[in-house]
DNA sequence: TTCTATAGCGAGAAA
DNA sequence: CGCTATAGAA
């Protein structure tokens, strides 16, 4: 019935693939192909049932999927027909939408708006709360931020009174600049096609097929994007995995893959369950820790790659020991295991120091994928705002951004004035200047610096049209002497900084030639980047460093997953409420299952934070993994006994009796607090001090220097 | 206006 | 410990 092109799939993902139209949900454990399930019904939609590729949409979770799947059906299907089909990320695709269309909901904003990333949104919520005088306020900027993306998302069950008077200055200042935030991208695009029939009816018509990879990790408004857009067809082909949701924090819902049966009582489902990617040992392990889910569908994953070696658990003395330990094993490795085969893996970005020092101790290379993502960096995010202001001048943020970057005379002093006659007048900041200076408002001095600033930026806006991107970004770097003034910085990354803006003009150069895009799409392109985008898979011989929420989607011969304490796992945030526990679950879960072939655990005893020794615990997920499936490396002397450690955990009558429970002590961080227990003793003595200001901590007495008062 | 020193605060994950 | 906001000097 069908060409040879499909003959390596199983029965069950040919099942999938060959679906006859309608509703289809397929629930994919983790390796089981689905990505590859997704490229092959698209080159089954095209190449048998001939569906044109104009008809199609597919929406993957990042850019780098987004490529790969396009590679994928370009491989099956030649390139003649690819142009057509839309494949992209649901930020990329809702974009690609308003740029062509916002400007029919009469919301004063227009094609060319600005995409604002969370740094620009706090920026524009520090503003309002500095004009509103409301400094004092209780809440953090940060948390403000995510109370407004809880609204936006329908999600926000209740906010302070005085929040909500903030959130429609937020919306208006975003308007005013022209600009959207993440939110706004889903959102507007949502209010397009239900607003404006003439839109809706054209999409609506338009993608008889739509397919979804990582739906588990689709929040409320993606989902009604997806109701919509599927409506007259109803050919929705989702591909998920309910084991690794892994962003409820961003308002993913496992509800929507267990509702949809309930949504489309015609729809199919069928269940991958053979893993192509993990030993056996590996599999059975993952999937022993999982089921302690309640929440879940079940899957039940086999896979023919039979045996294979046992998890490798480390657990150090200290966190540089564990990252010796880590760095001695990459080593060792490095005979059987390139080192761009090895992932360590962490729960937070800030584990990944220790790892670097380390690393660049040793002498082994290594490369960050995430955390503080290339476009986020200071530096390049100067000339961003540069380029970002020559294509919508109401931008704000990125106008007081570079206004005195580098310094050119243009103080604090200054830009309150223009920002009060921009008020008072209810113009922008250019026509304030403008005006300003007319009316001799400023110094002579500001009043010159003002006007050439003016000329720079008209001259740029100029250049960005009439001259390519790459050329126009380096002649401004250069005519604002932006290299000499990192480099007159007393500033010990500088070097690292003058190599980011150079690389920066690589970037904007490949693009331009690879992609033929002109400034505009770059910039786009930048603002939706995500982690993965920056990961460098063949290039460098790296060890690749990230976080589980990145290494989603990825696979690699020899993982290393790190700091598997209480408190990492599940982290100390989550671990108050049963179904962010489950959470945490699945991102152990999803890290476990990136490793094809050799799996370590590694945590410590102690570690820094803020400065300080903390004591760990291990993480009690530890003791969901069944214990034949673990084997423990102790190294010289070490007695950590894995079963001491993680099922009983001695406790001591203490003989140190200066640190007797009631007395009263002085931490030099934590200030004063109360002893309340301590175990152990000598210099393993442990001591709980209820501190009045930090709460609870558990401290080793060697290391914390308390005071007994 | 600009530069520098330091106090004070803080890091959960990310398009 | 590392970053950043801010105060104070130049």
């Amino acid at each position: 019935m069908t060409s040879s092109i499909f003959s390596d799939l199983n029965d069950k993902q040919r099942e999938a693939v060959f679906s006859p139209d309608g509703p289809v949900l397929v629930l994919a454990g983790a390796g089981s192909g689905k990505t590859r399930v997704i490229a092959y019904r698209i080159g089954y939609l095209l190449k048998e049932k001939n569906v044109s590729p104009y008809s199609i949409l597919a929406v993957t979770f990042t850019n780098k999927a987004s490529t790969e799947m396009k590679e994928r059906v370009l491989k099956l299907l030649g390139k003649d027909r690819m142009p057509f089909l839309w494949i992209g990320t649901f930020h990329s695709i809702c974009a690609r939408i308003l740029r062509e269309d916002i400007e029919k909901l009469n919301l004063k904003i227009n094609r060319h708006f600005t995409i604002f990333d969370k740094e620009d949104s706090k920026s524009v919520i520090k503003k309002i709360l500095k004009d509103e005088k409301l400094g004092e306020n209780s809440f953090g900027i940060s948390e403000i931020s995510d109370y407004f993306s809880l609204i936006k998302r329908g999600a926000a069950r209740s906010f302070p009174s005085n929040i909500s008077s903030l959130y429609s200055l937020y919306e208006k200042s975003l308007v005013e600049q022209n600009a959207l935030d993440f939110d706004d991208l889903l959102l507007f695009t949502v209010k397009l096609l239900r607003e404006v029939e003439s839109i809706r009816v054209k999409y609506q018509q338009r993608f008889q097929h739509i397919l979804v990879d990582e739906y588990q990790d689709t929040n409320d408004v993606q989902e009604e994007l997806l109701t919509i857009l599927a409506e007259k067809w109803k050919n929705l082909f989702l591909v998920g995995d309910e084991d690794q949701s892994i962003y409820g924090f961003r308002g993913s819902k496992v509800r929507h893959i267990v509702e949809f049966p309930e949504k489309y009582s015609n729809a199919k489902i069928i269940r991958l369950e053979k893993n192509y990617r993990s030993f056996d040992t590996i599999l059975s392990s993952a999937s022993a820790l999982v089921s302690h889910n309640k929440e879940r569908l079940g899957k039940t994953l086999w896979t023919d790659k039979k045996g294979g070696e046992k998890i490798k658990f480390f657990s150090g003395e200290s966190d540089r020991d564990e990252a010796n330990f880590v760095a001695d094993e990459v080593l060792k490795l490095s005979s059987t295991y390139p080192h761009n085969k090895i992932a360590i893996l962490m729960r937070t970005n800030s584990q990944s120091r220790g790892l670097e020092e380390t690393f660049l101790n040793k002498g082994i290379p290594y490369q960050i994928v995430g955390g503080i993502k290339f476009y986020e960096r200071k530096e390049v995010k100067d000339i961003i705002s540069y380029l970002r202001l020559a294509i919508n001048p109401y931008d704000r943020i990125s106008l007081l951004r570079v206004i005195n970057t580098p310094p050119r005379g243009i103080g604090k002093t200054t830009i309150e004035a223009i920002e009060k006659v921009s008020l008072e007048k209810n113009i922008t900041l250019y026509e304030a200047i403008v005006a300003g200076v007319n009316k001799n408002l400023f110094s002579q001095k500001s009043s010159q610096s003002l006007k050439d600033f003016m000329k720079l930026i008209k001259d740029l806006q100029f250049e960005v049209t009439s001259s390519k991107p790459s050329e126009a970004t380096a002649n401004l770097i250069e005519k604002i002497g932006y290299i000499n003034h990192l480099e007159s910085q007393s500033d010990l990354k500088k070097e690292s900084r003058v190599e980011n803006i150079k690389e920066l003009v690589s970037a904007i150069k490949e693009f331009e030639v690879r992609e033929g895009g002109n400034l505009e799409m770059f910039l786009e392109r930048q603002s939706l980047s995500s982690d993965q985008d920056e990961l460098d898979e063949e290039a460098a011989d790296s060890v690749k460093v990230m976080t589980i929420h990145s290494a989603k989607g990825l696979e690699f011969p020899v993982v290393f997953i790190v700091g598997l304490e209480d408190g990492f796992f599940p982290h100390e945030k989550s671990k108050m409420k049963a179904e962010e526990v489950e959470e945490e679950r699945r991102l152990l879960y999803v890290g476990m299952t990136r490793a094809m072939e050799r799996l370590y655990f590694t945590n410590s005893k102690t570690r820094y934070i803020y400065g300080n020794v903390v004591i760990r615990d291990p993480s009690p997920f530890l003791s969901e993994i069944p214990f034949k499936n673990i084997e423990e490396i102790k190294i010289a002397n070490e007695k950590a006994d894995f079963l001491k450690l993680n099922y009983t955990f001695e406790k001591h009558e203490s003989n140190d009796n200066f640190l007797r429970p009631g007395i009263r002590v002085y931490h030099k961080n934590y200030g004063v607090g109360i002893v309340l227990s301590s175990e152990g003793s000598g210099e393993s003595l442990k001591v709980t001090v209820s501190f009045s200001k930090f709460g609870r901590k558990k401290l080793l007495a060697k290391m914390a220097n308390l005071e007994v008062m």
